[in-house]
DNA sequence: CGGTTTTGACCCGCGC
DNA sequence: GCGCGGGTCAAAACCG
């Protein structure tokens, strides 16, 4: 995790970020995910642009590094092929990050994550660890780690957009649902 | 028993 | 070409 540009939260930009972030725009995150996340949030840093619209992004160099997948000239010849195997395509992640002031690592944004992977970091007491979206089609990620400097202070960066309402959102909606289904018949 | 986490191995890009 | 660091895979262990 090198330098990011910080910017300082606000009313305005938590809105937007809650907004943005776990859920898409189609998709409303729960009132309580976002005071929670509001309650917690001490900067946010955006190593991509799109689709996330706040001043002091950094123009295009930071977020386009991170391009694990391409470039695989595919051929699983054999057996062995660990470590990068038959994942296809990537289509230039949009990335945020976020520190978070937290005991807890992983903060409940309403989707639910696999762990797929940790890595010490260099210059880090802190492991990295890597989260996927358990949805087959969705392939958003997440990383998480704790700041060498103060352990404090929990980093999640974000990789990609769901293309599904979160679990969470559809369970505390679903007896509304049920109830309006039931008005209706009546 | 099915889903999740752990963890060592593997792959790849990059700098030297 | 080689070594390093970071990201991912996948088998085994773990857990509800």
């Amino acid at each position: 995790m090198d330098e990011v540009p910080l910017v300082p939260l606000t009313l305005n930009n938590i809105q937007a970020l809650t907004c943005s972030l776990p859920s898409t725009s189609l998709h409303q995150p729960r009132q309580e995910t976002i005071d929670q996340i509001a309650s917690d949030i001490d900067w946010v840093s955006f190593l991509s642009a799109s689709p996330f619209i706040f001043g002091n992004q950094k123009p295009s160099s930071t977020g386009q590094s991170l391009t694990a997948e391409n470039g695989r000239r595919g051929e699983l010849n054999g057996t062995k092929n660990k470590g990068k195997a038959s994942r296809t395509k990537k289509v230039n992640p949009s990335r945020i990050a976020f520190h978070t002031r937290s005991i807890d690592d992983i903060l409940d944004d309403g989707y639910r994550w696999r762990k797929y992977g940790q890595k010490a970091v260099k210059n880090s007491n802190h492991p990295r660890s890597y989260y996927r979206c358990t949805q087959l089609t969705c392939n958003v990620k997440k990383q998480i780690q704790r700041l060498s400097k103060d352990s404090s202070i929990v980093v999640t960066t974000y990789e990609g957009i769901h293309n599904h309402p979160s679990e969470k959102l559809m369970e505390s909606l679903s007896p509304l649902l049920r109830q309006l289904q039931f008005l209706s018949r009546i």
